[in-house]
DNA sequence: ACTGAATGTAAGTCATGACTTACCGTTAGT
DNA sequence: ACTAACGGTAAGTCATGACTTACATTCAGT
């Protein structure tokens, strides 16, 4: 049932903040707090959760700690959402692709 | 930001229990809090949450309210969940299709 | 018209969890 | 060794929201 845990934890908007942060590469807590409308603990706090429900990985760095984006965190979330197109999942996955590749023209 | 809305909204196990509860179609409020954990006007206080965030839809029939699922409402929040996937996702395209198959197999 | 089934709504309670400030440990540089 | 930067943790506050019970409403059947 993890992507219940997934669910959980992204559902509040400043630790999903702190989570999209990471998309462009590993960030130390000091530059993901930085912008925030949160204090520094604050996103130490967010990260621990994301940590513990694995969407999220630490690497420390001498005193800096790098946290990570953990893609297979999302996966069952991901199924679990595909579940809800039955048979219809075939066409759907089709749609994807297509805008998929839409926005990849236009970029 | 209305995959924000969904991910909030699905995070309560309770709720998504309700929404689960739809995947067989259509239901009377009664029916879908019959063996819940919680009472019958929880249970309508949640569909009312699902259905303000355009995951359900509701249809009046005589003195019963049929609910049943509106899966547009999970696209936002699917798409969101792809974009994690940058130009790894043609990759992961394959693998989420080969495990359908699997599944479908041993049905 | 009355009764009962089905459901929404109001009001109030209570637990959870997202913050804050204060503090402590650890590493790097001089 | 001192100091400053980096960051985790403790403790306490406060708002949010998931429940409950009680009440109001609406339709179907007799």
């Amino acid at each position: 049932m993890a992507y219940g845990t997934a669910l959980a934890v992204l559902a509040d908007p400043t630790r999903r903040q702190v989570f999209e942060r990471l998309r462009g590469g590993p960030r130390p807590v000091n530059i993901i707090a930085h912008g925030l409308p949160v204090s520094r603990p604050a996103v130490s706090q967010h990260l621990k959760v994301l940590k513990d429900a694995g969407l999220v990985e630490e690497r420390s760095e001498g005193v800096r700690r790098l946290y990570s984006l953990r893609r297979e965190g999302l996966m069952e979330l991901r199924e679990w959402l595909d579940s809800f197109w039955g048979d219809a999942l075939d066409a759907f996955k089709l749609e994807a692709e297509r805008s998929y590749r839409l926005k990849k023209r236009d970029k």
